[in-house]
DNA sequence: CATTCATATCTTGCATACAAGATTGATTGA
DNA sequence: TCAATCAATCTTGTATGCAAGATATGAATG
């Protein structure tokens, strides 16, 4: 028996880890079973994560993770470097400077990474690696800001891990770290320059992958509702995917 | 006999119009008999606006609008600040430039804000204020975060309204005009640097509304779910508000 | 007269029933 | 053998019923 808040976030969850991929059938039966409640909650948590963009709806089929295509990746990582870098920019503007308890919530955090990292955590590694960004803007002090950031970091994810970029999550980590060091040592400035190089590389690849893959065009326009693959034959629980990580 | 996106759609635009208050009751019998369906639909749509932060949920008590705090007004407009620029910075840095159609559509928009102004139909201007942010957002090429700062716009809205900024609806269009103006030109960097002096100016008086009014810690302190203005002392349908507009 | 308590009424929270559409799979025909 | 059709099954869309909690009203009491 469980809560609307706590399906949705579960399944953003599941889609940090990889655990759920693109396209992906959300069965209002099936997760009723699973969480114990009746569809009427699961439909609520439905409603919720469409509301954010986060699951579509293809009406009398069902609910779905979306296919992230390749202009909508360029709006997301547009959006995300635009609200990360503008956090970065107008904290150096404001002067401020991250208490002792922030920069300690965000060094716990780096070293949770590195310790997934170290442990081939896989699915860890990659929900830790998404978190640390919304975490950076909650520490940022905007929550608002942050919520929808969450929402686009889930939207990535999807798109990352249908076009297999191969990340390397040593290298997003210590970018990571080197954020956090300009931050710690007052550098705010120095901080939005490094989330810009960190944002930038993966953003350059969405370009790549268009020149990479010349079907992406093809593949985009075959996928219609009706071309969805059939629901019995699309298991609800993925198997664990790898990489792809900012 | 309406569906939830129409219902949750109306409300938005009702809310832009300043013709729902913060604090407002959504009643879902209200609103059901209101749009002809059943309570289930109402509910889908009271939940899609509370995924996107517009209506608050007492429990058992019912659905509100809102009363927007001094603390999260400035993550309001810092958000807005960040978005609104950060697209204008990033048009700029691709020199890319806007083509007729969508110049024009800019220029209709312009056209209908001056008429509704002159005409003095406060509602109508008021949604036309605030919605341009969101039409030059789409026109800028990023849906995205198009449709977040629409949720982000009509929470500014409620803040306005509640706390009765002396918006001087005139400026804000000429503010606006020069934005326009300056984009035509092919000189996006000057209007970035125009919508951050249009929506700094606004930012400015948030923190003066801390200063001028010495209550309103005290009035948002008080301001839990008990404290809520009683259920049928206050209808679902209020008067019209004006001024305070970005 | 003010305060407290109990009852009646109203509203939301949730489950369930039923209708409508979609998919699957078997059967029939060429 | 392949294509088309039709029936059976499954899934979502919507309405409704009932329980639980909250509010308001009025009586009773100090």
């Amino acid at each position: 028996m469980a809560v609307a808040s706590s399906i949705s976030t579960r399944i953003i969850n599941a889609v940090l880890s990889q655990k759920l991929k693109p396209g992906a059938r959300l069965g209002e039966q099936e997760l009723a079973t699973l969480f114990q409640c009746s569809r009427t909650i699961v439909r609520e948590a439905m409603v919720d994560l469409a509301a954010r963009g986060i699951v579509i709806v293809s009406p009398r089929r069902g609910w779905y993770l979306p296919e992230v295509n390749v202009e909508m990746a360029r709006e997301l990582y547009d959006a995300r470097e635009i609200i990360e870098t503008g956090l970065l920019r107008a904290f150096a503007r404001r002067k401020e400077t991250l208490d002792a308890g922030t920069l300690a919530r965000l060094r716990v955090h780096l070293a949770e990474q590195k310790a997934a990292i170290e442990s081939e955590d896989v699915e860890r590694r990659s929900y830790l690696l998404g978190d640390f960004h919304v975490c950076l803007a909650q520490c940022l002090g905007n929550q608002v800001l942050a919520s929808k950031l969450r929402d686009l970091t889930v939207l990535t994810t999807l798109f990352t891990m249908r076009h297999q970029t191969p990340g390397d999550a040593r290298l997003s980590y210590e970018e990571h770290v080197a954020v956090v060091d300009a931050l710690a040592s007052g550098n705010a400035s120095a901080a939005e320059h490094c989330m810009c190089q960190h944002l930038g590389t993966w953003e350059a690849k969405v370009h790549l992958v268009r020149e990479h893959d010349p079907l992406e065009k093809l593949r985009q326009a075959l996928t219609s509702p009706k071309d969805l693959p059939a629901r019995v034959s699309r298991p609800a629980v993925e198997a664990k995917a790898d990489e792809g990580n900012i």
